[in-house]
DNA sequence: CTGGGATGTGCTTACGTATTCACATCTAGC
DNA sequence: GCTAGATGTGAATACGTAAGCACATCCCAG
């Protein structure tokens, strides 16, 4: 290969190379069923032998689509993560890209999407509950850009959303753990203003209290394994100590088990524990939690299908799908 | 706010909205020193009411730079998870972002790689050891490109590398397990092809040698926890157990660990077992794992520093960082 | 007063591509 | 053998911004 390490080469350098104008050069790689074929390959060879390789910048800038998704998403969580892999998998697969936007906590939202509206982005997933509605207002009105809310259900009515049904599943998780034989329960939560914090609450107190069980709510602070394990703290200080505790998401739920056993408590022998989203984690041998697994390909698919589907008149789209609930040892009593 | 819906607000809309040129409205935004005090006001004012934003593609074609850094990395791993968080976090903090080139498998880096030449990124983080040199050499011709190995042994001589030193780290290891006092050893692999999976077993194995133990080599064939958790089989299954098992990483390290409490050993009653990586995971209190941390603030500031600092003339720079023992209860003996 | 540097702004062009329009050539139909 | 349509290609332009250059104004030293 010559020209390897060639300043810039561009279309113009390869059709002086080929002897062709420019417009066939793009023609080649745009849509190269519009040259002829004898051309077509003269304007390959020219294109490798100089090296020449599409700028994606000025084609954004003519086509006005950069074929790049944005994701904005909290800096630092397990659950994220695994979308984030999803995501960009996905659209690896469609020849898009994802660009992310993290950030700290929930003050430093509004930083991330400055930078999101530089860029002519084809489409937005706004992920996590703790991006407040303001923001979301913000980026309905953004032209010509697709946003998407994920698992927020806060978004109900500003934007397309998708999500996990987390009532139902906090509700299959509580008949659950009925069906084991408790009489108390608690729910730890991951922080109490989170909409899908809300929602697995009232679900789950809502079928407790179906049977006559009370549920009371403990919050977290935070949707780590470290938050969980400091609010093992609270169960097992409190006067009365409950049968089950149902954790906010698995995050929270691992570090209670941890916390719990690290004070004296065996799991599932004197407390059974479920979690909430389906981590990879959940399921390592030394946890076996019960949870509830979100479809996560599933519901990419369906944000994948809201930015790019061309059915523009189905405005304010809803898919919440039903996550399905995985029965670890963390809930089978005999066990303990 | 008027216009927030406007089709498109250029530049040059908002020079006539202030009555300036769109020089000058370009100005503002870029180098706002330039402007005078009150013109700078004016044309602030009339962006806002049009709801005018800069674009960055438009930018990134004029100024060659698009102030966004890439990154090839293996689409499933919680080692490069974490560096990815700590990676995109830090370019937040300049403004810049992180574009994902995830890959399936070592078979699927090309495509990878086209995709990456078609942006024209301002740098380039080639992650996993799994990445073939003839994929550095590609990256490594292209102009205007600066591209960084990281932890990835085998770029040595090919392109600037940014590593945890795992040679030193394996011996670390490898000397804390003998000071516990065992005397036979197995290394349990990732993937044995992979340069980081060769120096650490060489590495460990030396420092094991000095002191008179050998230390056969398993493989796991991955480096997930799957993977170590089938690997137990091996040991359990093996004709004389080993006191300790030194695992290639820390995912494998964990799988190992579930492995062999459900074959019913004891860790670190009956065998010590120790890691390599630092994940959050490692540091859960149902695992405790002794590991190597790495520091990896530290080698995403060497990374983006290489990348970023002008000092274009430091040809081939190779930033090799020690790590630190973190001694958990997985190899207290004691403690069975 | 006068001249020279500092400061602020506008005009113009270039970044590299996609696409419209016009035009040339070629094929088929009567 | 002539025309209508199909096909392939080139010229020109636009996408939205950054920056060099030219120029006008202003201030202060002499």
């Amino acid at each position: 290969m010559r020209g390897d390490s060639a300043a810039r080469v561009t279309s113009h350098d390869v059709a002086a190379e080929a002897g062709v104008s420019q417009a066939t050069v793009a023609r080649v790689f745009s849509a190269p069923d519009k040259v002829a074929l004898a051309t077509r390959e003269r304007v390959r060879e020219a294109a490798a032998r100089l090296g020449y390789v599409p700028n994606a910048i000025a084609r954004s800038l003519k086509s006005q689509r950069t074929d790049i998704v944005g994701a904005v998403v909290p800096a630092k969580s397990e659950y994220w993560q695994d979308v984030l892999t999803a995501l960009s998998r996905r659209l690896a697969e469609q020849g898009k890209q994802l660009l992310l936007f993290p950030f700290a906590d929930a003050d430093h939202v509004e930083e991330a999407l400055d930078s999101v509206e530089q860029y002519r982005l084809d489409g937005l997933v706004l992920a996590s509950s703790t991006i407040r509605p303001e923001h979301l207002v913000r980026m309905m009105r953004r032209p010509n850009l697709r946003a998407v809310a994920f698992n927020q259900p806060a978004a109900s009515g500003l934007l397309p959303l998708v999500m996990v049904d987390n009532d139902a599943g906090a509700r299959d998780l509580a008949e659950h753990v009925v069906a084991q034989g408790i009489g108390t329960a608690t729910f730890v939560g991951t922080i109490s203003s989170a909409s899908t914090d809300q929602i697995r609450y009232r679900g789950a107190a809502s079928a407790l209290a179906d049977h006559g069980i009370a549920c009371p709510y403990v919050e977290a602070g935070g949707f780590s394994y470290d938050a969980g394990y400091k609010a093992a703290a609270l169960i097992l200080d409190g006067a009365d100590r409950p049968d089950a505790v149902m954790g906010g998401s698995d995050e929270v739920a691992l570090g209670l088990i941890d916390g719990l056993r690290t004070g004296g408590l065996d799991v599932p022998g004197d407390v059974l524990v479920t979690g909430f989203d389906g981590l990879p984690q959940a399921s390592w041998a030394g946890y076996d939690l019960t949870t509830l697994v979100q479809p996560i390909e599933v519901l990419v698919d369906a944000t994948l299908a809201i930015i790019f589907d061309d059915a523009r008149d189905a405005a304010q789209p809803e898919r919440i799908v039903p996550g399905t609930l995985r029965e670890g040892k963390t809930t089978r009593r005999g066990d303990g």
